[in-house]
DNA sequence: GCTAATATGTCGAAACTCGATATATCGGGA
DNA sequence: TCCCGATATATCGAGTTTCGACATATTAGC
């Protein structure tokens, strides 16, 4: 029996699902199934993206440009991998940027809810 | 002529502007027009609820009896003061837990980009 | 009297996520 | 061999949220 998890509300994570993508495509090219897994692992199964979610996603950045695709069968298996481009990183560390600071902008509402366990940056 | 500021992006705030209202009215009681400002005040401009946007929100957490309403116009202007229902406090309670745990996840994923300039928590 | 700021509200359009559903391939166990 | 669960991609409609536009009314200052 698989262990239940209380998973984050849909709307907390509305929008930022895109820069979960990105994120997890910056560190090395992946096809769709495993970009869920990991962003599932990442999250300890708090963040479960449909795949109802995930590919359509796939499709809209794919159409911005942000990412690029090509099957590949070479393994036996068909799958479609993606990488980001050009504009994909810069994007990325864009909306990185305005995450951050969104997140102080939270911290700062929040007062005394807001008790991060975050390893400050060293320098 | 006003500052023109970026703001942040639509889908990066969606389902947390619940908890940016909770957490305003933990503070102490308020009516929907300064709500909006503290808001906009506290993100330097770059959260700008619209009054679309706000008062819908007030009439759904009113509804899910987060908040509860009274009229006022003692003070010659007619204000609808909201303020914090015990069920409000501990929806806060568990909506800024879950916001902390999910910047805690986007952390994880970004890596090299999660770069918070957040004071840490002493103790 | 006029205008800008204050104050609340509704509406339709656009966007996003989900669950359900569909299709197909692959490996392993009975 | 046959079946089943995991892998892999995809589409669709339903439900929500947010926005901009519009509406209404009061107050303060010029």
């Amino acid at each position: 029996m698989a262990k239940k998890v209380d998973k984050f509300e849909r709307d907390l994570l509305r929008g930022s699902l895109d820069l979960m993508v990105l994120a997890v495509l910056d560190q090395e090219d992946q096809y769709g199934y495993v970009i869920q897994k990991k962003i599932s692992e990442a999250s300890a199964g708090k963040v479960s993206m449909s795949a109802g979610t995930m590919y359509p996603l796939l499709h809209r950045l794919e159409g911005e440009k942000l990412i690029r695709c090509r099957w590949d069968d070479s393994t036996g298996r068909k799958r479609k991998w993606y990488s980001l481009t050009a504009a994909g990183r810069k994007r990325l560390k864009r909306q990185a940027n305005q995450w951050n600071q969104y997140v102080e902008c939270m911290a700062g509402l929040m007062q005394g809810y807001f008790n991060p366990v975050l390893k400050p940056n060293p320098g």
